[in-house]
DNA sequence: TTTTTTATTCTACACTTGTAGAAATAAAAT
DNA sequence: ATTTTATTTCTACAAGTGTAGAATAAAAAA
């Protein structure tokens, strides 16, 4: 089971905030601003599909994500690389450094990183 | 307007064979295929959205993509880099490459990539 | 020409998603 | 103690999605 939109979106607060009480969500939402039942629904579901869960500290819930965003990522570019891709990483690699405007400079960035995995991982 | 998960497994169908018949498009499907009736719902809906046409070729319909898959994926992917890296496309670059599982093979290739790209875009 | 095959349109229905009001609860402020 | 504020749960509803049967049309095969 995955994620919705919107869904989503309340994901990366949790992510960037680590944890957070339900007035800090509606306080990171962009005007305008969902009802607050809005944002509660949209907990709820989350915690059926398992990706949010919460503790209660004393009187108000501290809602917190039960999945690492680099995962929950991973699985997405996964996905994306699958169905686009025929499961090549390097075919989508190669397209994405060739459509997406990399500076010189991060390019260099990405090739130093290249490297630096290259050393860790002999053939 | 974007397609849903079952319509973008159709898309995928088109984009590999350019224009296909109904009767293609049910033996692109692996088993257990989808009632025909399921397919054709699909194309109708993806006409409403602009996503595909056909020509009536005599007797049948010749199904083709309105969209190129590239330019659909590059919205992808901006997608993800825009919710994800917040618009970071070298943050995206980097974390992929730490987070994939590319061979030894393929990062050297991607290496390459970005060494040409390089060369054709002097800082 | 009668039957069979194939594709299309209509209709349907359960499930998901976006959105939020009403009611309940509880804690905080007065 | 009473009112206000914050949060949660329940309920709801329209739109979108996955899936396909029934009816129809039209062409192909017998």
């Amino acid at each position: 089971m995955s994620l919705s939109a919107a869904e989503e979106q309340l994901m990366q607060f949790l992510w960037k905030k680590e944890r957070a009480y339900m007035k800090e969500l509606i306080e990171a939402y962009p005007e305008p601003k969902p009802a607050i039942t809005t944002v509660a629904t949209l907990l709820k579901r989350m915690q059926d599909k398992n990706f949010v869960d919460y503790t209660q500290e004393g009187r108000s819930r501290a809602y917190f994500p039960l999945v690492k965003k680099t995962d929950y990522f991973s699985k997405h570019v996964n996905g994306l690389i699958k169905n686009f891709f025929n499961d090549s990483a390097a075919q989508f690699a190669s397209f994405f450094t060739r459509e997406t405007d990399l500076s010189a400079k991060e390019l260099e960035e990405l090739k130093n990183i290249i490297e630096r995995q290259l050393k860790n991982k002999p053939s």
